[in-house]
DNA sequence: CTGAAAGCGCTAACAT
DNA sequence: ATGTTAGCGCTTTCAG
């Protein structure tokens, strides 16, 4: 059981002092103008014997921890896992950590996430925000924290944010549904004020209006059980019979939606055609294969990790934030057809 | 930009001393015998003006830092992102927090989280060890830092650990399969030298010999990239038409297989019955069903924090490990019948 | 019952 | 070019 080794240690054994070891490790030796022999004496030997610095002593020193906090709603979805996997790979190149947690769009959660996040002195935020964290959301920018928005943003908060065009991604499918014939659309989507929610649901409600058909929306309430959230689903399809066509406001959603329509012996697409907003692998395997849009997640990723490093490293409070739209792909597969 | 408050300011406003205020926070007032009123007194002015004590100073301090690291092959894959969101749950309950990474069955990945983890002064370790991290894990132990390991163990290494009867599991689904007339089974697992796998592969070896019928194997070699993995699935099918037959090793091949079956247009089970190593919520949807060896999720996660939290608790370095084995079921659906 | 003071390991003014 | 020293915010021994 070695004694972890601390600066001093370094510094007596070479008889020099801490300040030359911590300079030398910073590497600021050019800049104090430490002999090339010494620099190289002392990383020879911090190397030989496997000292590691004290990032708690550090951080708590410095106010910094080279740490990214992301929170999203679903860790375990595979958007999210994608897209908090390719913002790790990026951050780590650049010396960051990433902590990572699931808020479940609870918003209590995310706030008490948040405040561990400030405990551990996070530097920057990346964040799908839930409903009602406006507040805290400003006390970080306040604090002059970096925080980067994606998927949805808070309208009245103003921070660096990183979306898809997901009106026009849900007017266009819808209309592609029209084109085919279908007239009686629905849209089965989670009663949120997030913005994302809100704009696809207003997409579908737009091409609707233009087609002249009557709108069917069924809003599910978020919850952590799965049942409660596909019998609403059943019985939404139930009470419309009439309904040849469903565009699901998200991948779990479509899941539930795949499992009722086989529960109720509906045939897709010949009974019921539909498309899911986010794509999933297993919707290219599945038979029929479903029609998907899909987000350009590497896009999202490299655009989200960009933004926050560049804030990290300029730390002018520079009150422009950066508002970046993507677009999204509608794969057409066999359960439009 | 409200200056952030430390055990000073607290001391100070209500004029006494920090060492009373550290008291009093950490519960060792009784103990202490500082009085009732004053101990209200601070409580409520801690409260009032949200003071929230610098874990960083605290862990510094103590050298504890509260929190537990969870390191899994891939916490985007259905099974483990389970078992850590419970984990995470029970963990917090007990007042630590979750601090969690996938390994990518990456030796070299898997030693810089642990060295990560180490200089954050994690308390506690929750692994699933890929091959190679022996010594790791051995330093870790010597230093006294608890170690439980799920999945899959170390032999050399003696830790807590809980594991399903990989061995029986496989055993019994090939045995379900030879009972079923099927001649030419097939097991197509990662190449690996994780114990899991190795009894998986045992279990299914012992009840091809007892059947008297040849073994099939595939190992593939663990990868980033799916296409380099699929590959070899097809090819190994296309050089062995005789297969009528295959049990997976894992779900992430199970899916591999759907889609080779697939795209070779095989009929499952018609042509070929398929099993898969760990249930998954899209094996039950899909057409047909999948068999599966479902893992009582519930319980490992259960098991894997019940045992941490109390070596965290009980510090006697107690030489005797717990080592838990639970039992698997096998979900019988359409791709066996 | 309460306070003074040391010290966890590190950084960075300020000296020299 | 290198050393001295004062904290970062907290816990905890030791003295009252």
């Amino acid at each position: 059981m070695k004694k972890k080794l601390s600066i001093v240690d370094i510094a007596n054994s070479l008889n020099i002092s801490k300040t030359t070891v911590s300079f030398i490790l910073n590497g600021r030796a050019r800049e104090k103008r430490i002999s090339e022999e010494l620099v190289e004496r002392v990383l020879k030997y911090v190397k030989e014997v496997g000292y590691k610095p004290n990032s708690l002593a550090k951080s708590l020193r410095t106010g910094k921890s080279n740490t990214i906090g992301l929170l999203v709603q679903d860790i375990s979805n595979n958007f999210y896992a994608t897209i908090a996997r390719q913002i790790e790979d990026l951050a780590y190149k650049n010396g960051y950590k990433i902590i990572y947690s699931s808020t479940e769009n609870d918003t209590q959660k995310t706030q008490e996430l948040i405040a561990m996040f400030r405990d551990r002195h996070v530097d920057g935020y990346i964040i799908v925000p839930p409903e009602g964290i406006e507040e805290d959301i400003r006390s970080l920018i306040k604090d002059g924290l970096p925080v980067v928005m994606f998927d949805g943003y808070i309208p009245k908060v103003k921070t660096d944010y990183v979306v898809v065009d997901n009106l026009f991604s849900t007017y266009n499918a819808t209309r592609y549904l029209v084109d085919k014939g279908h007239k009686h659309i629905a849209f089965i989507t989670f009663k949120s004020g997030q913005t994302q929610m809100i704009e696809r649901l207003d997409g579908y409600k737009q091409a609707m209006k233009e087609s002249k058909n009557p709108t069917l929306i069924k809003e599910i309430d978020f919850l952590q059980e799965d049942k409660p959230m596909i019998d609403p689903v059943r019985d939404f399809l139930n009470e419309h019979k009439e309904i040849d066509a469903i565009l699901f406001g998200n991948n779990r959603l479509s899941i539930f939606g795949l499992k009722v329509l086989r529960d109720l012996n509906k045939r897709v697409p010949e009974d019921v055609a539909l498309i899911s907003f986010d794509d999933y692998e297993f919707f290219e395997l599945y038979n029929p294969s479903v029609t998907a849009i899909a987000q350009p997640i590497g896009d999202i990723a490299d655009n989200v990790i960009n933004i926050l490093l560049r804030r990290l490293n300029t730390s002018n409070d520079n009150d422009s934030k950066e508002h970046i739209t993507l677009h999204t792909t509608l794969k057409i597969r066999k359960s439009t057809e």
